[in-house]
RNA sequence: CGGGGCGUAGCGCAGUCUGGUUUAGCGCACCUGCUUUGGGAGCAGGGAGUCGGAGGUUCAAAUCCUCUCGCCCCGACCA
């Protein structure tokens, strides 16, 4: 392509609604246009790099015996109360009605329209098993649209649904997306850990996340070096670090208008680690105190799984139920139900004395108060592996990827059945699976840039090389470049050649904003000595090579 | 949905506190001409704005008040 002729609009100033790294040089190199928060144009050069990965997905889904198929993105809402989920699901979902008042919605994805296809087409055990995709649009009202093309409500989406008989079946099917993702993501040139998640609403046991470190990710996972324990920390367990040996006999200690932990350890100076941390929550069987250590955070998810919904209790509600004012409260003498962290086992702590201003040191859990012990602390860095007990690190990550087993979930309520060898019905055993090309897009750059601009992965560039004429005005620069151009091209390779009349500088600036891998520098005097610059957009380092080799040393550098 | 910020030319901003000095200004981009041509050129000339919208206060509103819409950030939420 003809850079004269594409609509590359580069600006030099960032918009200032921009904030994270990708939609600053998405928006500045001309791959995107944002039309209202959460919804983007995507202008041919990035349309060109969404097209790329999805060739891979393509490839890779094919790969492992999926087949493509497309969905409508407009659903009637029978199938979607038939799951129950047009009730579970809120405002996240887009809902409308048609002309004669039907409920309709916008799919914000698709396992009840495939489970219903699945449902009325599959009968027998030997039409299984089966993986179907599509690469579609979902819709999802997101309560904050952000980051640019990281979340927004209106995405394109690589799902893909297996069917089969029976749990070993999921199981082969979840471990082949599980190596076509490592082989999409490696492809793609992400770095990306694939970690334990929380199946959440979507149902079923298991489920794992793609997840590509960046800052901007909006996810945290907790890591092990050791031995690989990778799990996102809305489920990752972890034992927190010992806390020293102490030796308090039971006191009261005066903390006047000291109340959170914060306050108390300064004004007292100790660590917080030498406190416990009493959180009363409302849940629908009544009041809950949950204790977690002083350098802790209360894991909401995980006390969720034990005591169900709740929510935090307000301040009176503190005061009717336990009789103190938040932020004196101590784990002793009451009547309700006590989850406590396991770490606080050992050792004597520091926490609210039950009466006003006042702090109670040298408390000895299991004597001094009964508790039911769970896991319902947040990891944190430095706290230690669940498996092998070695650290674990924290690291931010976008999540480009996930997969999930869902089981019986949606084919039982969609009588999504097959008749086995010996003609009994059985429900079909599912599982569902989904990528985000604009977020490896994104995350490409995130990973990927320098602060000239974008340093695309070579694999998903929107060309592979582009023509950098200096001086349009000299005809010989023109016409070697037009050769040079013609050659690549027959050779399959993709060229953005730079025709405009701008200066060196505006080409340069430009080139290195938008990231195409390898730029092809005419200049005039290089050219009198028949010599062309072949260059690195990563190391920005050139090399001089004869006219005439150009497109095999072009060639070798895409191959690698 | 809670908290915060912003909305003035295509983009980035100043002006708003303290109303009148402005026919609303600057840089970039854009158009014309000449010069220039290896890292976002120089000079000269030019086009472009209902100051997000509505209502109000006032002799007078980008500026003060009320309401409203939009966008961004933090949190909640997130199939």
């Amino acid at each position: 392509m003809r850079f004269s002729t594409m609509f590359i609009p580069t600006v030099r100033e960032t918009p200032s609604e921009a904030e994270a790294i990708s939609h600053k040089l998405m928006l500045r190199a001309g791959y995107v246009r944002q039309l209202a928060a959460g919804l983007y144009i995507y202008l041919p050069l990035g349309l060109r790099v969404i097209e790329k990965i999805n060739r891979i997905l393509r490839e890779e889904m094919n790969a492992i015996g999926a087949q493509e198929i497309t969905m409508p993105v407009l659903h009637p809402a029978e199938v979607w109360q038939e799951t129950g989920r047009w009730d579970a699901i809120g405002d996240e979902m887009f809902r409308l009605k048609d002309r004669t008042g039907r409920d309709m919605c916008l799919g914000m994805t698709h396992e009840e329209i495939i489970t219903w296809l699945a449902s009325r087409e599959i009968r027998s055990y030997r039409d299984l098993p089966q993986i179907w995709y599509q690469i579609q649009t979902k819709l999802r009202d997101e309560a904050r649209p952000k980051s640019g093309v990281l979340r927004t409500r209106e995405f394109l989406m690589k799902d893909s649904y297996s069917f089969d008989i029976d749990e070993d079946g999921l199981e082969k099917s979840y471990q082949l997306h599980a190596d076509a993702y490592h082989k999409i993501f490696s492809r793609c040139g992400l770095k990306f850990y694939m970690v334990e998640s929380d199946p959440g609403m979507m149902g079923g046991a298991t489920a794992h996340e793609f997840m590509a470190p960046s800052p901007a990710g909006e996810d945290e996972v907790a890591l092990c070096d050791s031995c690989r324990y990778a799990a996102n920390v809305e489920l990752a367990r972890s034992t927190p670090k010992a806390s020293e040996e102490r030796n308090w006999a039971f006191e009261e200690v005066s903390t006047p208008e000291k109340r959170t932990v914060q306050e108390v350890s300064s004004f007292l100076n100790l660590k917080p680690e030498y406190f416990i941390k009493s959180i009363l929550v409302l849940s629908n069987s009544g009041p809950v105190l949950a204790l977690v250590r002083g350098d802790q955070e209360l894991h909401e998810k995980k006390l969720s799984k034990i005591i169900g919904e709740h929510r935090p209790a307000h301040k009176d509600e503190v005061k009717e139920i336990l009789g103190v004012e938040a932020g004196f409260i101590g784990p002793m003498n009451h009547k309700i139900r006590i989850i406590a962290d396991p770490c606080l086992k050992q050792g004597v702590y520091v926490s609210g004395a039950n009466k006003p201003h006042y702090h109670a040191k040298g408390i000895t859990p299991s004597k001094d108060f009964d508790a039911e012990w769970h896991d319902i602390h947040v990891a944190k860095a430095d706290d230690f592996c669940p498996k092998c007990n070695a650290p674990l690190r924290i690291e931010h990550t976008i999540e480009a990827g996930n997969i999930f087993k869902l089981g019986t979930k949606y084919s039982v309520p969609l009588k999504a059945s097959y008749l086995d060898e010996n003609g009994q019905e059985k429900s079909i055993i599912m599982g569902s699976y989904g990528i985000g090309p604009a977020r490896i897009a994104a995350a490409a750059i995130e990973q990927n840039h320098d602060k000239d601009g974008i340093i695309w992965p070579k694999s998903i560039a929107p060309f592979d090389v582009e023509i950098l004429p200096l001086n349009m005005n000299d005809k010989n620069t023109v016409n070697v470049a037009e050769k040079l151009y013609q050659d690549l091209i027959k050779k399959d390779i993709e060229v953005l050649m730079d025709d405009r009349d701008e200066r060196a500088g505006v080409k340069f600036k430009d080139a290195d904003l938008i990231g195409i891998p390898t730029h092809i520098v005419l200049g005039e005097k290089n050219l009198k000595e028949g010599l062309i610059e072949i260059k690195d957009r990563k190391t920005k380092e050139a090399e001089k090579v004869a006219i005439e080799e150009v497109v095999g040393r072009v060639k070798d550098r895409i191959k690698n």
